[in-house]
DNA sequence: GTGCCACCTCAAGTCCACTTGAGGTCAAGA
DNA sequence: TCTTGACCTCAAGTGGACTTGAGGTGGCAC
């Protein structure tokens, strides 16, 4: 288990120190202590810290991503839950595709109004699914 | 084409009223004018609207969608910008896909530490290959 | 013709995810 | 011992995406 400081774990993971205190502040990352008052971490935040880039990339705020990955050590709680999260982003992940099927096809059909064109519509109404994202906490 | 008004428009699309004004002053959606001092839409605007929702919910931001989406009668500048979003598009879909087994797999695994597990390691393998979002507009 | 109300504008406020800045501390080197 | 520099804390600032609020307006019902 290597111990990194603070300016290596930024440094391997691309993440500024601000926000690496931040996300610790936040709960979504752990220092495993202090070398005089320089924080320690376990090398493999990194991992952890690829996995909150993605959620964020995917558009999760970090509370949801909180929950996702659990405190690190996440005994069997919220299961469930995080099969929830799993179909969910299993839906983005569909509409998703629309979007880009979308995009290269108004690459390529030179249509004037997308509306009209059959393709665009049947990509539409998958688009149209829409999640509306729960602003509260569940 | 139906005309309708913005109360019809947030009715039918979801979308406040305030955020169809917002949306409109950044130039994502048009009015098609005014009838005395309210606006007219037309109805296709929902069909806007939802891949609006689909890029915000992938965690494109404004500026992003309004690149990707054009100004509605979008001729033929910039094909090749809308396929390169859509590849990048296609790596977060990848990257959700990652996502997503990797929460499955915390889901039925019980081993107390992921990180210790090959099919998990793989998964933040592929979570890894980050894409660092560009903070500048290209 | 006068009220009402849904819509309007514009400025300010809110929330999230950070970043920046001021001022402080410890470990090491000159 | 003193200085330096990377790290620290805590408060305030920033930018994006909206929302809220105050005060105004125009078409329709009466």
């Amino acid at each position: 288990m290597a111990l990194i400081d603070i300016a290596q774990l930024a440094r391997s993971s691309g993440v500024p120190a601000s926000t690496l205190r931040f996300y610790e502040e936040k709960g979504l990352i752990e220092s495993l202590g202090r070398r005089g008052l320089r924080r320690t971490f376990d090398a493999d935040v990194v991992e952890r810290l690829s996995l909150i880039a993605l959620g964020r990339s995917a558009g999760y705020s970090l509370d949801e991503i909180a929950d996702m990955l659990g405190d690190g050590g996440a005994p069997d709680i919220d299961r469930a839950m995080l099969l929830t999260k799993a179909e969910e982003i299993d839906r983005t992940i569909h509409r998703l595709g629309a979007l880009r099927d979308g995009l290269r096809h108004a690459a390529a059909c030179r249509a004037p109004s997308h509306a009209q064109c059959p393709t665009f519509r049947r990509l539409m109404t998958i688009a149209a699914e829409r999640t509306r994202k729960a602003k509260g906490k569940g």
